[in-house]
DNA sequence: TTACCTGCAAAGAGTTTGCAGGTAG
DNA sequence: CTACCTGCAAACTCTTTGCAGGTAA
């Protein structure tokens, strides 16, 4: 499958094979300058649109699992029905504007630093997420 | 419904009637010192095995919902199948245990002041949610 | 050729809804 | 008496799984 060098490295290290809709789904999610926020839906109806064609569920929630278990995406941590990944995988925080249920990364330079003043005996911190919710400020 | 008029006056401020069923999840969730995190169907398991009777879950789900809208009940952002609630609605955090799924409180004063140095136009800050996963430390 | 992958459909889990009979006010 | 409530079951949504035919290595 020509040169989509990167994106076959990207499935190869996450212990999967390119298949054609592999790199479809590889092509949406990373060849993009934005950090892109999505549900498994969200990515689905969007691939039956640009495309012509369709990817089952079943490839996309393994794609995007597998992805995630390797690094190559966040899950973000929102109180909702639906899960919620991001292709930001670097620390950062996220803005939920709860009028519109958008999603905003946050960097990890426009927060304070955050120091955990507890600890649990035999456990350590393994990631500190920091959700934001917005109303409008009428 | 005797003398419960603590309980009465959370369900009628709630917008709902203090029926026998609603009396005792009020029991459950309320009458307790330690903050309580549960799932609906934790507290629909929990009713079952306290009492004999069973609720059904249309009304748990009423009954929650109408404390959530309230705001004697706050929910757990998390990432999960489930929707956790916690009977500690003040303003606090949260640890997550990944080894167990248990959830600890986390007070304000045991983490440091956050300051937020980013803000999106037309919204305002509604509240800040932070979530501490722990792993174990061996 | 072999192991893995795809698409489909069915199955699961959690949550919501509709409805007929029951209860608070 | 009326409006609201309960329990049940069916419906829904999101996610996972099983399987038969297809594809990468």
């Amino acid at each position: 499958m020509e040169n989509n060098s990167i994106f076959i490295e990207k499935l190869r290290s996450s212990g999967l094979r390119p298949t054609k809709q592999r790199l479809k789904i590889c092509k949406l999610l990373f060849d993009r300058k934005k950090t892109f926020h999505f549900t498994i839906s969200d990515l689905s109806k969007i691939i039956k649109k640009e495309t012509d064609e369709k990817i089952s569920l079943a490839t996309i929630y393994n794609t995007v699992h597998s992805f995630k278990k390797k690094g190559y995406l966040k899950e973000i941590s929102l109180n909702s029905e639906k899960s919620y990944f991001d292709t930001n995988a670097s620390n950062h925080h996220h803005f939920i504007d709860e009028s519109t249920n958008k999603i905003v990364d946050l960097h990890v330079d426009e927060i304070s630093n955050i120091k955990i003043k507890k600890n649990l005996p035999g456990k350590k911190v393994k990631s500190v997420e920091v959700l934001v919710k917005l109303e409008n400020s009428n």
